[in-house]
DNA sequence: GCTGCCGGGAG
DNA sequence: CTCCCGGCAGC
C-alpha cells in the first residue's frame, strides 16, 4: 500500500518513469493517453469519439468499486478509490479524498498499490479461464516483483472479498454517485437498468444489489450501498454512510455468504447466464460477462445500449463441490440454482410457532431469524380491526400479518392477553413457501356478523364520558376500543 | 336505553 | 392518514 510506483510523465510522452512496480499498463499492455486533469471533476475521454482504439487495452481487469489504487492527478500521485469500473471505455471513475474530488482515469492510468497487485495474480491464478490475455497476464506476474504478502495481508484479504462479493452484485454503472448523473452520460440506462434488476431479483434469481451513493446525500433511498471495504468506507467518508442502505440487498442470504475465500469448502461459486434459455455456467465472471457480451448483446460493446448490460444477465449461484466437479463450461440449463431461488425468507419453523404464543419475545426470535431487520407494530390507531406486524423478512419484502381479533402483541397495553391465536391453521405448513407475501387473513368471526361484544370494561365506562379525553383514541373515535382488549 | 364498534365519510 | 359519526346490535 503506498509504495512507490511507476508514474507517468507529465510532460507527455507516455513514458514511464522509474520506480519499482510497473503500472498496469506496463503489466498488460496496451498504450494510454496521459490524463489531463483540470481540477473538479474532469473527463478527459468522452464516452464517445475521441476513444483511441488502444484505449480498450486488452486487459481485462477489474477494478472493484471501493478498491483503493493509486492515480495521478496534478502530477501528483494520489491514493483513491475505485467507484466505478467501466470496461467498455476502460475508464475508472474514483474519488481521491484528499481533493475530495471524482476524476476519471483510462485504465492504464490506475495503478494498484503493490498488495493488491499480488493479490490480484493470485486470483487470476486461480481463476479457472481460457482468457488468452489473462494467461498472458499470469506469465508476467511471475516476474514481476512482487513483495511477499504482508501482516496484513488478511485484512487485505477481507478487503478483496468484499470486493469480490461487490463486483457480483452491482453493476459499475450503478455505482455512479447521482451527483454526477447529469455529467454522466447514462443516468437514463441506469435507473433503467436499476429497474431491471430489481425485476430480476424479485424473481428470486438474481444477486444484483449494492449501489453505493458515493458522497451524495442519504436521501437515495433504493438504491443499495456497496458494503465496501472497511478502508473505504471509514477513510473516504463518514461513519454514517457505512450502514446506510446496507441492508437493502435484496437477497441477505446472499449478502452473507462471504465471497470467495469462504466457499473453498464445499461450496463453489459459479456464475449462471440468466438469458432467457441458456443459463450456461462458468466458473468466472469474466468468463460469464464474456459469454453474455458476446452471446447474447452481440458483443457490440461500444454500443451505449449494452455497455456494461451483461452485468446484469448473469447471477452467481452456489454449487457443492462435488456436483460442480464436472467441467468448467456445463451446459445444464435447468440444473442446479439452489441458492438463488427464492429462499424460504422466514423460517416456517419458527414463525407459526412465535405467533401461536403471544406472549414469546416474537422480535428476539424474528431478529435471529432476520438479522438487522426490524419489527413494527401498529399499536394505538390500529383500531381499524387491524392490528398489523410488518415483518421484514428481506429488506425488500414485508410480510405483513394482519388480523381482525386480537392482536398477539400490544405490549403494556393490555392487562388481558387475548384469545389463544393458531396461526398455523391459514397457513398450512406444507404450503409452498414462496418470497411473497405471507398474508394471514384469519377468521373473522363470521363474515357479515358484528365481533361479539367483549366483556371488558371498555374506557367508556372506566373513566366515563366526562373524561373522554382519557379515553384510548379507537374509543373516542367509536372504534374498538385499545386500551382494554377483550 | 346504554354501550361497543363497524362502516363510511370528511378533510 | 386522522377524526368523526350514523347506525346496528348486544346487553
Amino acid at each position: 500500500m503506498g509504495a512507490r510506483v511507476c508514474v507517468p510523465s507529465t510532460v507527455g510522452d507516455g513514458t514511464l518513469m522509474t520506480g519499482h512496480y510497473p503500472t498496469l499498463q506496463a503489466v498488460f499492455g496496451g498504450e494510454a493517453p496521459l490524463p489531463s486533469c483540470e481540477g473538479g471533476y474532469c473527463k478527459e475521454c468522452p464516452e464517445e469519439g475521441a476513444r483511441a482504439p488502444e484505449c480498450q487495452a486488452p486487459n481485462r481487469y477489474k477494478l472493484y468499486p471501493g478498491q483503493k489504487v493509486l492515480v495521478t492527478h496534478k502530477g501528483r500521485e494520489c491514493v483513491s478509490f475505485v467507484e466505478q469500473h467501466n470496461h467498455v471505455d476502460d475508464e475508472v471513475k474514483v474519488f481521491i479524498p484528499e481533493q475530495k474530488l471524482y476524476i476519471s482515469r483510462k485504465m492504464e492510468d490506475v495503478r494498484l498499490t503493490d498488495v493488491q497487485m499480488h493479490q490480484h495474480f493470485e486470483h487470476s491464478l486461480s481463476i479457472v479461464s481460457s482468457e488468452p490475455t489473462e494467461v498472458a497476464s499470469r506469465s508476467v506476474s511471475r516476474s514481476i516483483d512482487v513483495p511477499k504478502r504482508r501482516s496484513d495481508a488478511v485484512e487485505m484479504d477481507e478487503m478483496m472479498a468484499a470486493m469480490v462479493l461487490t463486483s457480483l452484485s452491482c453493476s459499475p454503472l450503478l455505482q455512479s454517485p447521482p451527483s454526477t448523473e447529469s455529467s454522466v452520460p447514462a443516468p437514463q440506462t441506469a435507473s433503467d437498468s436499476w429497474k431491471e434488476s430489481g425485476d430480476v431479483s424479485d424473481s428470486g434469481s438474481s444477486t444484483t444489489s449494492g449501489h453505493w451513493s458515493g458522497s451524495s446525500s442519504i436521501s437515495t433511498p433504493s438504491p443499495p450501498h456497496l458494503e465496501a471495504s472497511p478502508k473505504y468506507s471509514s477513510e473516504a467518508f463518514g461513519p454514517s454512510q457505512v450502514d446506510e442502505g446496507f441492508e437493502t440487498d435484496p437477497d441477505p442470504f446472499l449478502l452473507d455468504e462471504p465471497a470467495p475465500r469462504k466457499r473453498k469448502n464445499s461450496v463453489k461459486a459459479m456464475y449462471k447466464c440468466l438469458w432467457p434459455n441458456c443459463g450456461k455456467l462458468l466458473r468466472s465472471i469474466v468468463g460469464i460477462k464474456r459469454h453474455v457480451k458476446t452471446q447474447h448483446l452481440g458483443d457490440a460493446t461500444d454500443s451505449d445500449q449494452h455497455k456494461r448490460e451483461e452485468d446484469f444477465y448473469y447471477t452467481e449461484i452456489q454449487m457443492k463441490d462435488e456436483a460442480e466437479s464436472e467441467s468448467v463450461v456445463s451446459q445444464t440449463p435447468a440444473v442446479p440454482v439452489p441458492s438463488v431461488i427464492p429462499q424460504p425468507l422466514v423460517n416456517p419453523e419458527i414463525l407459526p410457532l412465535d405467533l401461536l404464543s403471544p406472549e414469546t419475545p416474537l422480535a428476539s426470535a424474528l431478529s435471529q431469524s432476520a438479522p438487522g431487520s426490524f419489527w413494527h407494530i401498529q399499536a394505538d390507531h390500529a383500531y381499524q380491526a387491524m392490528p398489523s406486524i410488518q415483518i421484514p423478512v428481506s429488506p425488500h419484502i414485508f410480510t405483513s400479518i394482519s388480523w381482525a381479533a386480537s392482536p398477539p402483541s400490544i405490549p403494556s397495553l393490555s392487562p388481558i392477553r387475548s384469545r389463544s391465536f393458531s396461526f398455523s391453521d391459514h397457513q398450512p405448513q406444507t404450503a409452498p413457501l414462496k418470497s411473497q407475501l405471507i398474508v394471514a387473513s384469519p377468521p373473522r368471526a363470521h363474515s357479515g356478523t358484528r365481533k361479539v361484544r367483549g366483556e371488558a370494561k371498555k374506557c367508556r365506562k372506566v373513566y366515563g364520558i366526562e373524561h373522554r379525553n382519557q379515553w384510548c383514541t379507537a374509543c373516542r373515535w367509536k372504534k374498538a376500543c385499545q386500551r382494554f382488549l377483550d
